[in-house]
DNA sequence: GCTCCCGCCTTCCGTTACGGGAGGGTCAAG
DNA sequence: CTTGACCCTCCCGTAACGGAAGGCGGGAGC
């Protein structure tokens, strides 16, 4: 079982180049040569190549992983747990990432303001009290950023306008089921539950089930989108994201 | 509204340099300067560096990213859009290495060995032809390999053979209850799946309910994982997968 | 046996995305 | 009016390759 370099390099969705420079620096070094010269790897190469290659996916530089590797305390099956420790890890991080640019693409659409800070903690490592003063006027200018979003947007003048005119009338006949004392998991109020959500696809962005019952728990948990619905009427925004996942639970 | 360079390195988790470079290829040059040529960002900027961020995070070169964003057709809720199917796409890859890795922890555990491709196939454009000759001899040198495998997973003699002992034994008590007649889904059948879960825990690695679930899916979908339980006794991997499921179900 | 082409070799220079100073001005606080 | 924390502009260094040049090797076909 001995491979050339194209072969390794085929196999492992690496260029040859990338496996000359692992043995330049020694990170992966051919288990042997032919008599011209040309490396040889085996299985024991390949093995190795496939951590490097998830090290790498994961965002080490090649000398931690070459000190990773050699570590003599460390055995293959332990490898493999880290990687997947790393990995999970990861993508909680991704996840977190989706959640903020739902909450952008949602504050957009309902023309609410982020701070700065909002912005870039999923990224980690910011400074908090950067900011301190900024809080007290997120509450203002209304008109003119209504204005200049809806510029932005991309949307014609009418088209923009109908968008509006459907999204309060979704809100009049939400307001209308609410009051005539219907639980928010009743039909009426799950159709409309729906409705909102094929509102915000036909205008705004996809919007699955999964993304619109993670839109209905940040109406509730973030004050700014719960001030929105509460505005319209008091407890609406339980009320609204209650409906949600009812109507989310009811088309799994 | 108006921030230092220290500012908006600190707020957005970036260094100074990066922002220095940033404004050196043009990719995000501040609004303004001061009179003493301090640069001088403001909220758009913010803006801007925030979907860098974004797109950097998902590998991105800064040539590209200054081209998506100078894209006249292409508004804000666009690249919002955009990073949302990306970081989904993304986080889909990495569910898929992940089943791959627990795939090797897997084989790991029962000594089945993995053809290159399947271990690399993870990272996509692989050539699939390399390697034909190789899935022939896919079966063969058990004993050597089990015991070097025992070295290498860093146990003692005498845990290796404990641990030997405890999986033999869970296997004839599994076998007992299928041979009784009682369903996957039975307590007892349940009881076993259960105890299979905290084997692996205990010995290998950390095994959630969903790696579980995970781990039974693929004891059916694997040729190689379902003759190791079908040469115990026949039909009994899908009625461990079953029971793995059934147990998974209960403990939610 | 010869040719031809493909794959391999080494060497070397180029690139991306910054890191990290050096040397020097700036600004608010004490 | 100094001091320390910031800011500026060069400028060199680094990691992880990319890519091409210039030259062997090897097996398939004539």
């Amino acid at each position: 079982m001995a491979y050339t370099v194209g072969q390794v390099a085929r196999a492992a969705g690496v260029t040859v180049r990338t496996l000359h420079h692992y043995d330049e620096i020694g990170l992966l070094s051919p288990s042997g040569r032919s008599s011209a010269g040309y490396r040889r790897y085996d299985d024991a190469d390949l093995d190795r190549l496939q951590l490097i290659r998830y090290y790498r996916e994961l965002g080490f530089p090649l000398d931690e992983i070459a000190a990773i590797l050699d570590d003599p305390t460390a055995d293959p099956s332990a490898h493999l747990r880290r990687q997947h420790e790393l990995l999970t890890g990861r993508i909680g991080k991704l996840q977190e990432m989706v959640a903020a640019i739902e909450m952008a693409m949602e504050a957009r659409r309902m023309n609410i303001k982020l701070t700065p800070q909002e912005r870039f903690e999923v990224f980690g490592d910011f400074d908090p009290d950067t900011y301190e003063d900024e809080a007290r006027e997120r509450w203002g200018e209304s008109d003119a950023y209504r204005e200049s979003s809806r510029r932005t947007a991309g949307y014609s003048k009418e088209d923009w306008l109908r968008n509006k005119a459907e999204n309060e009338d979704w809100g009049r006949r939400f307001v209308e089921v609410m009051a005539s004392g219907a639980p928010a998991d009743s039909p009426a109020a799950m159709a409309l539950a729906e409705e909102h959500r094929q509102l915000i696809t036909r205008w705004f962005y996809d919007c699955s089930y999964e993304v619109h019952t993670g839109l209905a728990d940040m109406y509730v948990a973030d004050e700014r989108f719960t001030a929105y619905f509460e505005q319209i009427r008091p407890g609406m925004a339980a009320y609204v994201a209650e409906a949600i996942h009812a109507n989310a639970i009811s088309r799994a």
